[in-house]
DNA sequence: ATGATATAGTTTCATATGTAACCAATATTG
DNA sequence: CAATATTGGTTACATATGAAACTATATCAT
């Protein structure tokens, strides 16, 4: 008499998709609310602020690939970050479907003002992690983010 | 004459939170997919089967502590998995505000028919690492997580 | 040049999600 | 055993998000 085949365990709290959703949930979520608390910024504006500091006059197509938002993502933020006199558009010689972003001044200075609280939560963060085992967690996400996405080059 | 004070680099490729959400981005997505082409599930109904399978007769709240979902998740995810005949409402005997949810055997067949895609999907993720590497990332998972919400204790 | 196709970016619309208000039942307190 | 507070869960409302349609410009093929 053939044994009843038992499914597969499966426990969500150590299947790696799920982990990684909380894990990055609640990482997230701490940053997400200095943004928001202190500067009125979604993370997604955080993140064009970030590139276009990086990049100035970068476009938001390139913006979308940097951060991996989609191109309406990126155009709400743009546009609430030009609401917010923290973003300018200028426009292209070249193309003129293209514009060209920089941050204003003002953007400049709150940019200035949140990368060191966000580079302290993040330190604080990984504070738990000895500096071996950070580099060995980002390389071994490297290697996971290629497995997961071998397409698109994330980084 | 003092240097003017150059900004902290913030490069957003390489912070943390930013490689994170990315990543469970991009293996969230490829999973969502399977559960949601092959079986018309979202990530959370998928999540409400798990748990509900691993501790039949649950409670809506457990359920939202097990997972990492918010109440109004909850009940929406078990609103969905009951109309679709995968999830059954059962009354509790001794709290009549609590519902005692388990699944219906079309939902245990389809849990059953998920599991080995899943963890399957999984399998080939981590692939691309060694046994050593694997629990290496699930370890320091563990530890940030903890330091990211030390507050509830996640898994 | 001219029509066909592709690209940059925005707007529209439908759906998903979170917060707060809410209802019902239970637990607590005086 | 009232009156009050708490808990389990759902509903309503406002906002966020994504897909598809759209506008304008640029590129390509004849």
């Amino acid at each position: 008499m053939p044994e009843k085949t038992q499914p597969a365990p499966l426990r969500l709290a150590t299947f790696l998709p799920f982990r990684l959703s909380v894990l990055s949930n609640a990482v997230s979520q701490r940053i997400a609310e200095l943004y928001d608390r202190e500067f009125g910024l979604s993370i997604w504006q955080w993140r064009v602020m970030a590139v276009t500091a990086d990049r100035p006059g970068i476009s938001a197509t390139e913006i979308g690939q940097r951060t991996q938002m989609d191109k309406v993502a990126v155009s709400r933020a743009v546009a609430g970050l030009i609401e917010m006199g923290y973003l300018e558009r200028r426009a292209s010689t070249d193309d003129a479907r293209r514009s060209n972003l920089v941050l204003t001044p003002a953007g400049l200075g709150i940019y200035e003002l949140i990368v060191p609280l966000a580079l302290a939560e993040e330190a604080q963060l990984v504070s738990a992690l000895s500096d071996k085992e950070q580099s060995e967690l980002a390389r071994l996400m490297g290697k996971l983010a290629i497995a997961a996405s071998p397409e698109r080059d994330l980084w």
